[in-house]
RNA sequence: GGUGGCGUACCCAAGUGGCCAAGGGGACGGAUUGCAAAUCCGUUAUUCCCGGGUUCAAAUCCCGGCGCCACCUCCA
């Protein structure tokens, strides 16, 4: 079973297939760093990580690069205001925009390590990438596909006839809504800028046309082609960047290369928490670092986001933060149970003589099958955490785990984990000293009965933080 | 107003024409335990928002409601 992938342009799920193999070139919608990204964007950066991982764990080398907004997009009403929102983040601050852009950034790779997002092979920013607009800008000048107009540059869509093929706004539906203020320079209301001009602005940059800074969308097309060449293997993106960015990345991509821009198109749905839009003023945003100070890990957020299907739209609750941990937990006492039976030295195992049992392999290799063929099927970790679970109730209920199905246990869940990023299979740090000495006595305090010691010094772990788990080998501590 | 999507148990969430409707959380009963915890066994949707229809067969397809979300405007 291969790998399919939903397309959003195709509106079907389509065979993924590199255009020169094995090599995937990736890129992904980044985030704006003029503040500090939110759940709902990460939900969309997870996406990336999903789908880079599970390429990986496919055997396909991967290229990826996120894009890093750092010039900030304008818009009509803030042309008006005279500021975007990286400029106004700076104004408010008093810093300059680029000081804004390197601290928001910072504070969004600590917060995607956080969720244990792989690092991008290429985190391009905007601001470093003007020339490159510049020049594709006066090349679509040069073929026709735009035209300059008081100092601007607008791209002319009716010069592009696939124009609304990915979003479904054609021109006519355009029209119809004719929601956008029609800009006196503008030859048809939906022609989108290439090159700005505003003197209150506060980043410009020389052009042919004029001081000024690149329009909304031209960035990801630049960045792309400058790391990943003229056509892609994969863009993705939350929905909301379907029209009008990626409909214009399109446009403005291939009118400059006569060369389709990019293979495959995913957009994740926008979440919604407690069941309503995220938005601040309805006291429902979250960013990643409250979620931490709420005392959760980040891969408990990661499983959160994980166990729901890109493509649905995932009501994010606390309560549900709750309920991934104790998933987490179930997994981590598998991790710990296997542990005891012997799965801690994989290396030491081939001295043993002894083979896995046959059942117990039937059972592993049953999830494996399954996990991958949900992966394999746009991506769809929920059914994929599913088979894990299955595998993990299987084996407890196998009974017949030696140190052999142990080990292979654990390296099962290791490879699983490569796409997953959600266990802890490493052996877990042992208790303090002062804890150990407790446990001791504890010991000596059960050997004798006296109970009513056992208990006391049970407590006493307790509020250092551990438990104690009396099982037939003896105590096991646990981090509380 | 235009366009697209969704509505599955107490909560989260797979499944989109045909084996008992995955899995996680929670709850309840039992086993085990000095007591716990962990684990195991069992129970927890005769039913998939509502009403029609197509079909031998539908949560899955069609029609009509109701509710929610998104895009059309910076937005993951």
């Amino acid at each position: 079973m291969a790998l399919v992938l939903h397309d959003t342009l195709e509106r079907r799920d389509l065979p993924f297939e590199p255009l020169e193999p094995p090599r995937v070139r990736m890129y992904n919608c980044g985030p704006t760093v003029y503040s500090y990204a939110h759940i709902g964007n990460f939900c969309a950066f997870m996406l990336a990580d999903l789908l880079r991982r599970t390429l990986e764990w496919e055997g396909y080398p991967v290229t990826q690069v996120m894009n890093i907004t750092d010039v900030g997009h304008l818009t009509e009403d803030d042309v008006e205001a005279g500021e975007d929102k990286l400029v106004a983040a700076a104004l408010r601050e008093g810093k300059p925009p680029r000081a804004v852009a390197d601290f928001y950034l910072e504070a969004f790779h600590q917060d995607r390590r956080a969720l244990g997002i792989l690092d991008a092979h290429h985190y391009p920013r905007a601001t470093d990438h003007v020339p490159g607009m510049v020049e594709a800008v006066r090349r679509l000048l040069e073929r026709g596909h735009a035209y300059e107009a008081q100092g601007e540059v607008y791209f002319d869509i009716t010069t592009f006839p696939a124009y609304g093929r990915l979003s479904g706004n054609t021109l006519d539906e355009l029209n119809a809504g004719a929601r956008v203020a029609v800009h006196a320079a503008k030859r048809n209301p939906r022609d989108f800028a290439l090159w700005k001009r505003d003197t209150r602005h506060l980043m410009q940059w020389d052009a042919p046309w004029g001081r000024g800074f690149p329009g909304w969308h031209i960035e990801c097309s630049v960045m792309s082609m400058a790391l990943l060449g003229e056509s892609l293997d994969i863009h993705t993106g939350g929905e909301d960047n379907i029209f009008p960015h990626h409909e214009s990345e399109i446009a403005q991509s291939e009118a400059l290369t006569g060369r389709p821009f990019v293979r495959h198109w995913l957009h994740t749905r926008h979440l919604l928490v407690d069941g309503r839009k995220m938005a601040k003023s309805a006291g429902n945003f979250h960013t990643v670092r409250d979620l931490l100070g709420r005392g959760h890990e980040g891969r408990t957020v990661r499983y959160l986001l994980l166990s729901t299907h890109y493509r649905q739209q995932q009501n994010f609750t606390l309560a549900g933060l709750d309920q991934a941990r104790a998933a987490l937990a179930r997994l981590d006492g598998f991790v710990a149970w296997l542990r005891e039976r012997g799965g801690e030295s994989p290396a030491a195992g081939a001295s043993t003589g002894h083979e896995a049992a046959a059942p117990f392999h039937a059972s592993l290799d049953e999830a494996g099958r399954r996990f991958r063929a949900a992966l394999d099927d746009d991506l769809n970790a929920s059914a994929a955490l599913a088979a894990l679970f299955d595998f993990v109730n299987a084996t407890y209920r196998g009974a017949d785990a030696g140190p052999a199905e142990a080990r292979a246990a654990l390296g099962f869940l290791g490879d699983l984990d490569r796409v997953l990023g959600v266990m802890r299979l490493e052996a877990p740090a042992g208790p303090p000293a002062e804890v150990r000495s407790l446990l001791a006595a504890r010991a000596e305090a059960r050997s004798r009965k006296d109970w009513a010691a056992s208990d006391r010094l049970r407590a006493r772990v307790r509020e250092m933080g551990w438990e104690v788990l009396d099982g037939p080998s003896g105590q096991r501590p646990r981090r509380l």
